[in-house]
RNA sequence: GGAGAUGUGGCAGAGUGGUCGAAUGCACUUGUCUUGAAAACAAGCGUGCUGCGAGGUACCGGGGGUUCGAAUCCCUCCAUCUCCGCCA
């Protein structure tokens, strides 16, 4: 969340930024700041009261100590009226507090301000365009078709086992998977990355700390028994081993990446959006994260947008970079690049990555810190990207790649999968 | 899942309900000494809120309670350890 320091220093700037996001804040940041300084002067009395009792307590003690039981007694009646006031205060301080903290969490993270104007996704701007988009034989094919034909996923038998958008991926088509899991895992190794393998059920608390709670929960699996939610990106359970964390200045950037498989309910799709391996609820992802220095932050994100376009160049598919125009940008981000590749078949471009800078937000929320020049502590940044999400690369793959003889593996990916064709 | 024990500062480890934000040791930082280092000695050494500042206040796993006053007593949740059960 933005801090409540930057929101009483700057709050017209705050407004002003949101508002790139489409998103009013006038209302929630004028109510902000009211709850804020009541909640000061309500501390400030409070402190003031405890500090009378504390030292009529200490008062107590030594006359008890010198056996003027008498005396102390009397003493304890002025707490009475002093305890009654500190309840009262202490009970409203905790009204307003978790009112202020509720409207923070309402508030999504200002854009940078690189950011466009814009409200759908029509207004996202491309930035970087690559790769050749073929031609394909007449005979050309969905992944869908390809998939059922070769045998590589059963839609139906993920339906019986489970229900829509819980494939099954079978012979070459799981090997596949595997190739492309190694074969990105391997890669975000070679640009720096410490592989993790973390749990794929996440608390509450690292549901509030990368930000899917409160704002997005309906978009998780919960598991109310024991109160965990699946995790719908590894960003959730890596992001949050720095929760509570202050790292020393000497430790950035802290850099890592981690395999593990998705689950989001997606509301509200339909037709050719769902079709196939364009929208699933399990789906595999390698997701590369990291904590810079504020500094160097926006540096360390030009080196993951790289890191991206060298997988998709190694996998030889024509894709774009689109930077995302306020109104389609996530309630965490700052500044977003999406990666779509051409699925040539279904003649539309796939999103296979987003790549973004939360700069303090999440880092606000983790309490993640590092001790400035000043020795003081400061947050830090926090930044993650897609390196990839698999189901749409396989699509692409598939429909791309498909020739009268069968399905080319890219030369990259041949050592990991170790055949040439489907 | 059952029984028992434990949870204190970066680590180790004290702490009869009152002068405990917390002894002591180690680690760390700075200074003295030294040509330099080590050793020794001295000082410093957690996080938040608040205040221009001195300071005030909160935090001893989390939450709640008892009390004039809680690290210390009670309840509850969580975690760890030991034993038993189950199990890939």
């Amino acid at each position: 969340m933005i801090e409540i320091n930057r929101i009483r220093e700057n709050s017209n700037e705050i407004i002003e930024r949101l508002s790139i996001k489409n998103f009013d804040s006038k209302e929630i940041i004028t109510e902000i700041l009211e709850l804020d300084q009541q909640k000061r002067e309500i501390q400030v009395k409070s402190d003031a009261l405890l500090n009378q009792r504390n030292s009529i307590s200490k008062e107590i003690g030594n006359l008890f100590k010198s056996g003027q039981a008498e005396l102390a007694n009397k003493k304890k009646e002025e707490t009475v009226s002093l305890n009654t006031d500190i309840q009262d205060l202490k009970e409203k301080f905790n009204a307003i507090d978790s009112k202020l903290t509720d409207l923070l969490y309402q508030l999504p993270n200002t854009p940078h301000s690189d950011v466009p104007k814009g409200k759908t996704p029509e207004d996202n701007i491309t930035i970087f365009e690559k790769g050749e988009i073929k031609k394909l034989h007449d005979k050309a094919k969905p992944h869908w078709e390809l998939a059922s034909e070769f045998d590589l996923i059963d839609f139906d038998l993920g339906v019986k086992i489970t229900g829509a958008g819980f494939p099954v991926y079978k012979g070459k088509g799981a090997k596949l998977q595997r190739a492309l899991i190694n074969f990105f895992l391997d890669e975000a190794e070679n640009s720096g990355y410490k592989e993790v393998i973390p749990p794929l059920l996440v608390n509450e608390a690292s549901g509030y700390g990368t930000g899917q709670l409160p704002d997005k929960e309906g978009q998780m699996y919960h598991a109310t028994e024991d109160n965990f939610y699946l995790i719908p990106t590894a960003e959730v359970p890596v992001t949050n081993i720095f929760r509570d964390v202050i790292i020393k200045k000497e430790d950035f950037p802290q850099k890592l990446t981690a395999y593990t498989p998705c689950f989001r309910r997606e509301a509200g799709s339909y037709g050719k959006d769902v079709r196939g391996l364009n929208r699933l609820h399990q789906f595999d992802k390698v997701e590369i994260v990291q904590v810079q220095h504020p500094d160097s932050s926006y540096e360390a994100l030009e080196g993951m947008i790289e890191h991206v376009k060298s997988l998709l160049e190694k996998l030889e598919l024509p894709y774009r970079i689109l930077k995302l125009c306020g109104g389609d940008l996530g309630f965490t981000a700052a500044i977003t690049y999406d990666f779509e590749v051409y699925s040539i078949a279904q003649e539309r471009w796939l999103e296979v990555s987003s790549v973004s800078n939360f700069e303090t937000y999440q880092a606000n929320r983790l309490k993640l810190r590092f001790k400035n020049e000043d020795g003081k502590t400061q947050l830090a940044h926090t930044l993650n990207g897609s390196a990839l999400a698999l189901p749409r690369i396989v699509a692409a793959l598939l429909e791309n790649n498909q020739t009268e003889n069968g399905i080319k593996i890219p030369k990259a990916l041949v050592p990991y999968t170790r055949f040439e064709t489907i």
